[in-house]
DNA sequence: AATGTTATTTGTCTAGGACAATATGCTTTA
DNA sequence: TAAAGCATATTGTCCTAGACAAATAACATT
């Protein structure tokens, strides 16, 4: 069933599957000699699969820290042997043995397993201390055995809607909290990743909290106009490691000069832990025991 | 609080929250004269906030079947005039009261009101009729609100966080079904509506019926990875009204080439409705009954 | 009314250059 | 030795104006 010739993307597929920009792609091609895609007859670039996955593995390089001037230029024996010496790090500390089991059950796909323990660690030591020293971490170590070339991004797609759908059950034998919420949750358009949200969630409600989530890419103008009409206290905003670090001040700037009413702008994950400067304004949350 | 010239937005963040790509932002301006941004010293495009309005409100329209052609270039009084026309236009069949409250429930941010009617049906009716005969309809009704700009989009997140919290909560009360699952469920990665998808679960589940949600915007190799790995019967895709037309032939094609596993590729929701001819592999499902 | 053909509309892609913001490397000061 | 200040290098995003393929609309024919 396999079409050779349409195994090249184009441009705009490239830019999807890579989360890597047209114009960024373009340019590397001009400095770096890296892609270098087939062209149809008119001049559109076409991307062959080898091309594409080694981008790809240039895009996880880069999460952990690498600049593209860097590692682009690399042959592709380099590039491996750089994944493989970080697939080799320590992982932060050594997972407790529930999050290995955890993983475990991840990559395995064995959901009953996955929820069986997950219910277990619940059970034995309440829903503040399961978000904060299991599910947190378990995000964690998975986040960090993506970037090593463990596990694959469908994986993290297929934990996403276990735990939302876990901590929605969860949350719900706890009893949803009445009143009006002092806390509205979101990510901002680029950041697709929700489970931080969730667990800032879980943590509220557990001490009785309400809270608005609007999940993730919520455009600034939507977060203004929604900040107008439920007047929470404060806005929390997660952001991923995954965040561009080139956009991530100029998008907070922006948000904070729009908002006209006085709202406590919070923001928190991993995406703004490396952050240098603070900005006017915005209140970083180290620590999501701070909640 | 609010600083006046930080409000015109650089092209990027006027195609983020206009969903419009720079290069049709940039077409239009030289075809129909419209959008007509400010520029900078450099001749960099900052587009004014009313524009950004505008093209919004554009947007809305298009979706609603508009062509470019047709509303790009008319005045804002115009622009208003036909939009007000189709927020008058009657909603597909009368809402039923239902509907109407729970509509009612969402534009009052009243989210106890929202969960006790949700819980009174659920009760009444069991999982399946809420979801084909409210929660359904709902969303649709909620949508045509959104076009008639009656609803604004952080309304409609408000509403999907809690239609997946209901969801997941019943979901868990009638107990996960065991077993290796049949079906497999994602969106494209231009896709960044799930309701579809949760609904399909919740369908599936109440059948007792195993599924393995994705969720949104799965990269379309990491689809082919996925079906390698879990070996699904079928792959359910989802597609809003708001999927790019000219993009879902070609998208659908590239996937069932890169299946090289034997699998059925459903696609349904409001996105593939209008589609004109077959694309071979592909089965479209036209009603959420079906399932 | 269905089908086939032509014309128009529309989004995405091209090249090569430019610039502002960030990060790095080097020097000086406490 | 560490912090702070400054120069240099790196990097992503934006620019122009043109081109083309795919989808849609309009028209003609069966």
């Amino acid at each position: 069933m396999n079409n050779q010739t349409a195994q090249a993307l184009p441009i705009g597929a490239v830019e999807r599957d890579t989360h890597i920009g047209r114009d960024t792609l373009r340019v590397w091609e001009r400095r770096y000699g890296f892609p270098r895609p087939l062209r149809t007859g008119h001049g559109v670039r076409l991307y062959p699969p080898e091309q594409v996955q080694r981008l790809i593995l240039i895009r996880r390089l880069m999460d952990l820290g690498f600049r593209p001037g860097s590692v682009v230029p690399l042959a592709e024996e380099e590039l491996q042997r750089l994944a493989a010496q970080h697939a080799a790090a320590p992982v932060t500390g050594q997972p407790a043995a529930v999050q290995a089991k955890l993983l475990q059950a991840v990559v395995e796909h064995d959901t009953a397993a996955l929820h069986e323990r997950l219910e277990q660690e619940l059970a034995r030591n309440g829903l503040r201390q399961l978000v904060l020293h299991t599910i947190a971490p378990l995000v964690r170590l998975v986040g960090e055995q993506w970037a090593a070339g463990r596990v694959e991004v469908f994986e993290e797609h297929f934990l996403t809607r276990q735990l939302t759908y876990f901590l929605d059950a969860a949350m719900a034998r706890q009893g949803r909290p009445p009143g009006e919420a002092p806390v509205m949750l979101a990510t901002l358009p680029k950041e697709p990743h929700g489970l931080g949200l969730l667990m800032v969630e879980a943590l509220l409600t557990e001490q009785h909290l309400p809270s608005i989530n609007l999940g993730t890419a919520v455009p600034v103008n939507q977060l203004v106009r929604a900040v107008e009409q439920y007047r929470p206290q404060a806005l929390a905003l997660s952001f991923s490691a995954f965040y561009p670090r080139r956009a991530l001040r100029g998008d907070l700037e922006e948000l904070v000069d729009s908002l006209a009413e006085p709202v406590e702008v919070w923001v928190g994950g991993a995406g703004v832990a490396s952050m240098r400067k603070a900005i006017q304004g915005v209140r970083v949350i180290k620590d999501l025991e701070q909640i």
